[in-house]
DNA sequence: GCCATCGATGATATATTGTATCTCTTCCGC
DNA sequence: GCGGAAGAGATACAATATATCATCGATGGC
């Protein structure tokens, strides 16, 4: 599916990487914001804040607010080590963060699943149809609701 | 900007728009709903369902609760008089309730301001994308966050 | 070593957004 | 008018997000 050649990272791989990825950028990897991105790694499909902090809270085994959670999961779509799905209020790794695409989420009304696909030149017409408009620094917002292959086949 | 040329609704026009085609649709246009799409019609900016509450209750001279409101907005959705934009957890009124679009929403990050443009074109490769990956039944989401002009030149 | 400082985290409170449920009213076909 | 269905109100609550202040720990200057 991915239309380009990069490393897609999993486990241990792309924690070596989100963890490269955000010291370049000058930030710590803390515990936590290991843990963090353990537990968001470890969903299949977007999670909440709150699913993360509950489910930090329960490897930690004592209690961590959401709001720490906010804290780390916006220095991670920050550092592109994730992304933040719009339309679910939820969040998922980045298996590249070494490479930014504007990148476009597949979210299945049915299931939750959420698939995740760039298509470079299709972003970059929406940028350029924003840029026509006026706007600056845009940033797309791509996410298509429907139903996947799966719940459909039900 | 519109790249077709239906009809551009504003003020009674767009009201009487709204009216006949949730009425054609076989739902009732009630005092309620012309007061939430007036409310709705009023913002200069995407509203959140509070704010129109709140902007019903002031009108209307008694407390209108949220979900009153959230009941109509969604049936407003649903019929296409208004649109939610999904990164800012608001709605606007559809200024041509008549025609079916896949429509792109351009906020500005500093002021909030948003403006719509269609692209079918646009809109159809990503339909096409989400199809190509097995999904059926897809409804785009196609939001810009950037900086709008007049916000850029200060 | 000692302390000042700064970034990270914790604790807590609160704001904002969204649903569920049950009741009561109003509308419409008859 | 009557009865059923749709609409709206009241209330409670759940889920998501932010603000504020305290604390902890590493780091660097002295």
């Amino acid at each position: 599916m991915a239309r380009h050649d990069h490393q897609l990272h999993e486990g241990e791989s792309l924690k070596s990487a989100a963890r490269e990825r955000l010291t370049k950028q000058g930030e710590q990897w803390t515990g936590m914001r290991a843990a963090v991105f353990d537990a968001l790694a470890s969903f299949d499909k977007p999670a909440s804040a709150y699913d993360i902090a509950e489910a930090v809270s329960k490897t930690e085994g004592r209690r961590i607010a959401a709001n720490s959670v906010y804290r780390i999961l916006d220095l991670f779509v920050g550092a592109n080590l994730a992304r933040r799905v719009e339309s679910a209020n939820a969040y998922v790794a980045n298996q590249h963060p070494e490479c930014l695409h504007d990148c476009i989420f597949l979210i299945c009304d049915t299931c939750g699943q959420t698939v995740h696909i760039d298509d470079d030149a299709l972003s970059a017409s929406i940028r350029r149809a924003a840029a026509n408009a006026g706007f600056s620094a845009p940033r797309p917002v791509i996410e298509v609701r429907g139903t996947c292959g799966e719940c459909e086949d039900d």
